[in-house]
RNA sequence: GGAGGGAUGGCAGAGUGGACGAUUGCAGCGGUCUUGAAAACCGCAGUGGGCGCAAGCUCACCGGGGGUUCGAAUCCCUCUCCCUCCGCCA
């Protein structure tokens, strides 16, 4: 969510930036009619309420009086001493209270009249800011979609080449008995698989290799968190409900299967307030990842590209705003270093506004060159997401000098996309006979095996 | 799945209809004292919203939502979460 009085004070700015993004249908003119209107109902019910409060002290103020004087009337009667002075003033105080009392009543049913339509313009702004994307960083350039996206020079190991046909991995994979495309499609149907053997083993290598990589090397924190999450969560994180299409949930409770490790991570310090000293929070974690991916149906459908169910290791970042581009670079530079370790050629992407997405104010993405399917696969996504998460999910920091609390911004990055780093793996380090060279950082992982041969 | 008990400020823990946005302790910040520190003592301290150039004024918030009442941390309903016991289970 982006912070409304930008929307309040500058609405001709916000227009353009959005327009940017490409995005037709942020609700910004009924943001700012509900949010003209709440105010002036807030100014209203408080004078309301205050004239409330007032009174009801005073009829407390009488109720004391009235307590009194019943008990000097009652000494009276035992005292012998005349009433009727005492009863006169009783019957004065009972009349002026019960007409205060139907006074504060009214001022009470306008109060619940305007608390009401106040509830409903709240939750109808809450509601419309939920379709307001992140606004763009000054640095990204303009471009209407990802065709504009800005491609550095590839660095890494070199494009390899072959003294034979190098072949995809949805042909390597079978012929070594490593990937099961029919018997993934008979538990599960399209875009499933199922590793086995070495290609099970191949992908838990590469898991941990990364997970010791960012802790070892990069200082993160492991995290293992729950793979699915009430919806609240996914709201957090920017996925609803704009996404709702792309999400698996279970039907008879509010939980939702993680598309990203992002989703939990994003809530990890929701409706905290950290301690700046604190700061930046570094966390990666492996998780699975559940789409629907109805958006691209039929895109991708061979092989193990882009399949409904896919690993992931995730980097995550909780900085202030003052550093948040500084920990971009460096997410980039750990989501290529993995690159490097693993010996992929690899390239930069910068996106442009059209290209951004609904979360992100600054993206780079990281390609990695596939050589059988000579392709190149994009195997993490680099966003800063300034305070748009952190206002969602309400994640703030007290800042060091005791100022008020602010809202931290978030960071996020894959460290890598599983299934895209195995199809390079496979394509670019296969043998004349099929055989895969296993790189050098995974032969510890994989019990020092060199080459992955074929298996029943 | 069944029965019961809980949820109060950063933490601990009082408060059962009106002077309570909330006693107290710890932690925090400032000060006194001290060569310095500790201790002791004094003081300041929550979050969000509205109006205002500001000083400031004001409203809301005791897990969430709804209700009763002139008035709710306190009474009622409901939801969520936590704890204990029983059952079942990896």
């Amino acid at each position: 969510m982006i912070d409304i009085s930008l929307i309040r004070e500058k609405p001709e700015w916000v227009r353009e930036q959005i327009a940017r993004l490409g995005d037709e249908k942020a609700p910004i003119e009924d943001i700012l009619a509900a949010d003209a209107r709440r105010r002036e109902i807030i100014l209203e019910v408080e004078d309301l309420r205050r004239r409330r409060n007032e009174s009801s002290k005073q009829i407390g103020g009488w109720m004391g009086a009235i307590k009194k004087l019943e008990n000097e009337l009652k000494l009276t009667t035992t005292t012998g001493q005349p009433a009727g002075e005492i009863e006169s003033r009783l019957n004065a105080l009972h009349q002026q209270m019960d007409e205060a009392k139907d006074d504060t009543r009214r001022l009470g049913d306008r109060i619940a009249t305007l608390e009401e339509e106040l509830r409903a313009t709240e939750a109808k702004i809450d509601e419309k800011m939920l379709w307001v994307p992140n606004l763009p960083h000054e640095s990204v350039p303009y471009g209407p979609d990802d065709s504009y996206n800005i491609a550095y020079q590839p660095q890494g190991a070199p494009l390899p080449t072959f003294d034979f046909e190098p072949k995809a991995h949805w042909d390597l994979g079978p012929a070594l008995g490593i990937i099961d495309f029919d018997r993934g499609v008979k538990l599960s149907g399209s875009r499933f698989y199922v590793l086995r053997g070495a290609g099970a083993h191949l992908q838990r290598a590469v898991i941990q290799f990364m997970l010791d990589y960012h802790t070892n090397n990069h200082g993160y924190t492991e995290i293992y968190p729950p793979f699915m999450v009430r919806s609240a969560m996914f709201v957090g994180a920017g996925q609803l409900p704009k996404f709702v299409d792309n999400i698996y949930r279970d039907a008879e409770e509010d939980y939702m299967w993680l598309g990203t490790a992002e989703i939990a991570l994003t809530n990890l310090h929701r409706d905290e307030i950290l301690e700046e000293s604190d700061l930046p929070l570094n966390y990666v974690a492996y998780t699975p990842c559940f789409r629907r991916e109805k958006m691209s149906a039929g895109r991708d459908v061979r092989g193990i590209k882009r399949g409904h169910q896919f690993d992931k290791v995730e980097m995550y970042k909780f900085t202030t705003p003052e550093t948040s581009y500084e920990h971009l670079d460096l997410l980039v530079k750990h989501a290529t270093d993995i690159c490097e370790a693993l010996e992929l050629p690899y390239r930069r992407i910068e996106m442009v506004t059209g290209d951004l997405g609904f979360a992100a104010a600054k993206k780079f993405d990281v390609e990695i060159w596939a050589a059988g399917c000579q392709e190149w696969l994009e195997v993490s996504s680099a966003s800063n997401c300034e305070a748009f998460q952190a206002r969602r999910a309400n994640v703030r920091y007290r800042p060091a000098d005791g100022g008020r609390p602010r809202h931290v911004h978030t960071l996020n990055a894959s460290g890598l996309a599983l299934p895209r780093v195995m199809i390079a793996i496979l394509e670019n380090n296969q043998l004349a006979d099929g055989r895969i060279r296993v790189p050098n950082a995974l032969r510890p992982y994989m019990g020092g095996k060199e080459i992955i041969e074929p298996i029943d």
